[in-house]
DNA sequence: CTTTATCGGTATGAAAACGTACGCAAAGAC
DNA sequence: GTCTTTGCGTACGTTTTCATACCGATAAAG
């Protein structure tokens, strides 16, 4: 561990870059490029090479599966917890599986896939954080799985819900209903009830293409086993919480449930 | 390339191990204990420590994930295309993500999880085989995950017969509509109902606890978009197919339609 | 051969989600 | 301020899947 440098890790709130030590930062650091990330801006195309990844230090990017005939479905989350561009790492031309967009905006450190593999090769601790967080989206990914083939629209919604928040700061979600349908795969028209069930239940406020969340730990209550799951795994994974019990997900714990 | 020793290569029907250079194998050689795997032999548990890893040779293994409250539903599949035991490569103690299980008996290398990631250290062509498949399981998962949320169980039964039976030798499939059900997480009524239409238009023959196929191209007709999606772009991960359009999935092109 | 456990076909009513559509309201454009 | 677009609440009948249950058939065990 040592001392990182005040004006190493300071500047950083994406996790993986945070665990670096600092001389392996130092080396990363002339590579990172800050961008700004805006709605719907479009990171990874589906099935085409990957030329740059994407080390978010802020706002929230979705990645969807095609079904080709249903329109796309979202199976997996990112935000500072992690990057986007997995296969960079997995093969020398990588080319995306997922599509990937930004739903909330927000900054992110930009680096071309082919110098991140090279880090990798000498930076251990980044090669270890980046592997890791395709651990954690395989897992991820799985749950998702699981969860779609099982578990009825209340509970999913609330997972999905209590999963983006986890990620961001405060508890606005800027997304409409029609959005939120697509990501879950089921229809506008579900999300509408379902929503205002919980509305009702005083868990969340709706306005016009924005979802805030009142409840946090009421909201939890209501989502399916998997947000529990994916939380703690992803917290073991990691290697956050030591004893990899039922910690409270490891993000956001400053911010209480309201 | 050069020539691959005689000894080496032809003794492995793993496709992993196949694309090794006689060197890298010479050097793994010593580290592969050739094991039998019987119907129901649990390979690696969920959220348990990996000490060994799986290169399967024949046979078939299911990757499932937990919904806690509703059993274990599939989320990928391993035959002599990949190995079980992806975590091994990813962290240094690594955790099953999946519970890992035999469902169609056959033979696999073990080989300690260590001893892979040492392995992989050195010998870059295994270490890139590896990874590929990581990228496999992934788009895989992502996939299954897209599948459950939009496709009918008509379409996903047919697209999974025809994973399943890709990936072994002959057609026939030994399985109860109880496991497939449990595989799709639906209920197996819904399993009897939907596989004696496919029997009633001659693309399968169900007797007790086994399926077989008896119409390949007739079953790829039923089976939803997935199949195709999932089949292309592992041969193109795998860099089987140069085109990566539209070749027949890689594998068993010498199997016909019978 | 008989017994027993498992497997598979089928039926029932209930629940969830579907496709579609309509109208109101909020936000943005002019 | 008015117009236009977009988002949301709601409703309808339909389809899919659900939970459960029963019973005959098959295969294994004795």
């Amino acid at each position: 561990m040592s001392v990182v440098s005040a004006a190493g890790s300071a500047s950083f709130r994406n996790e993986l870059l945070r665990a670096l030590p600092a001389d392996e930062l130092q080396a990363l650091r002339p590579h990172l490029l800050p961008v700004t990330l805006v709605t719907s801006q479009v990171l990874h195309e589906a099935e085409t090479p990957i030329d740059e990844v994407f080390f978010l230090e802020s706002g929230l990017a979705f990645l969807t599966a095609d079904t080709r005939d249903h329109g796309l479905v979202e199976v997996g989350t990112t935000g500072r917890d992690g990057f986007v561009g997995l296969p960079a790492l997995l093969s020398p031309e990588p080319v995306s599986v997922h599509r990937a967009f930004v739903q909330i905006p927000g900054r992110a450190h930009r680096l071309r896939a082919a110098t991140l593999r090279e880090m990798t090769e000498t930076l251990p601790t980044l090669r270890d954080r980046c592997l890791r967080y395709v651990q954690v989206m395989l897992m991820q990914n799985s749950q998702i799985a699981a969860c779609n083939a099982r578990h009825e629209l209340p509970g999913r919604l609330a997972r999905w819900l209590l999963m983006s928040r986890d990620r961001i700061e405060g508890d606005d979600l800027p997304m409409t209903q029609e959005f939120l349908s697509t990501m879950l795969g089921v229809r506008r028209a579900g999300i509408s009830v379902v929503a205002n069930s919980l509305q009702g239940l005083g868990l969340i406020r709706q306005s016009r293409g924005r979802v805030t969340i009142l409840d946090r730990a009421g909201l939890e209550e209501k989502a399916c086993t998997c947000y529990r799951m994916v939380e703690r795994n992803r917290a073991r994974i990691m290697g956050l919480s030591p004893g990899a019990a039922d910690a409270p997900a490891g993000l956001d714990k400053a911010q209480g449930s309201r």
